[in-house]
DNA sequence: GTCTATAATTCGATAGAC
DNA sequence: GTCTATCGAATTATAGAC
């Protein structure tokens, strides 16, 4: 096994761990025994635990406003950027489930400087998703809806795609995940 | 101070602290420097940190039960049960949003024999809920989706609602809150 | 009820031999 | 790169004096 294979091993291992138990509830240990080596090891792969999650966290966060940037530079109208949004995160939950929960569920646990850096990347984020709404009902292309708050549901209503697929799944099944999310949260639910 | 306001001035402040920090970041000594007490102090209130999140968790997860037996059994349509779930998940988080918060995030730190006891709860709530969808849909009530993925989706979007009152919300924010909430989902974002 | 003291364990991380 | 051994700190929880 190459160095690079050992090191995508390392830390599908250790993503998966945190996953299953939580950040602070994964050890050093527990992640070193799914290697089938001893602690010490684990320190030629991450120079410390929080350091896996730091990564994790912001690369997937640059993944996601790499995705965002791109379809917000696009002529689209409204409707089709939430349907482009939701195409954007099924995408991500579908390559890296593992990291997109943490975006969600861990990044709490970082220290004081990158949580504040985080949290910034963050509202970024979802300024980009209020003012879709806001436009959109301005532009009458939505109904008459507080913009916060159906922008807050709309991110939440996406939030739990990652369980869909950490188990794995084939290209088939995330194409009918996609599908079927979206006619659910574009056309709602009553007729 | 009585003993009964004591009790519920140390269950307070450990909740916050749970919510804040999650349950494996927050210390028996945490909650013991924010009562102003020594560590030893808080084994007069829990018999064990871990009896704390349990507590909470199945005090809980029965008045979610309990509210949501009352209303199926009341003879509305599909869309009138929706909004009486979404009418109830915004009155329990508003009484208590950390506890809400913890049916989310901290149930997978109960031990083995709790943990099952309570996903088989978590899971009979989430029936109900597609049962109300597959109705729904039978009926022609709701469009035709996926009932699974939007039993699913619509429970997503309610789970955000308790970070709206962790600090501190007046009635009529609770009111208005239920009111644009129900607003989204029950009519959908499009026109 | 309050505290001091401490047991028993576990944690992240490092040193150093091979 | 692997291991053994271990450090220093932090953890839950208890014993026992006041």
């Amino acid at each position: 096994m190459s160095v690079a294979d050992r090191r995508a091993n390392f830390t599908k291992i250790a993503h998966r761990l945190i996953y299953e138990k939580g950040y602070k509830a994964t050890t050093m240990r527990d992640i070193a025994q799914n290697m089938g080596c001893d602690v010490a090891n684990i320190y030629n792969y991450t120079k410390s635990k929080e350091s896996i999650l730091e990564q994790s966290l912001f690369d997937t966060s640059a993944i996601f406003h790499e995705g965002i940037k791109k379809l917000m530079r696009n002529e689209l109208t409204p409707k089709e950027k939430l349907i482009e949004i939701i195409k954007l995160h099924v995408t991500i939950s579908y390559e890296r489930p593992y990291q997109a929960a943490f975006l969600i569920d861990e990044w709490r646990h970082l220290s004081n400087e990158k949580l504040n850096l985080f949290l910034k990347e963050r509202h970024q984020y979802e300024s980009w998703i209020f003012d879709i709404f806001n436009t959109g009902i301005m532009s009458n292309d939505f109904r008459i809806i507080d913009p916060k708050i159906a922008s807050i549901t709309f991110l939440s209503s996406i939030r739990w795609v990652h369980n869909q697929f950490v188990n794995g799944s084939s290209p088939k099944q995330r194409i009918e995940l996609e599908v079927h999310l979206t006619n659910c949260i574009i056309g709602g639910y009553c007729s």
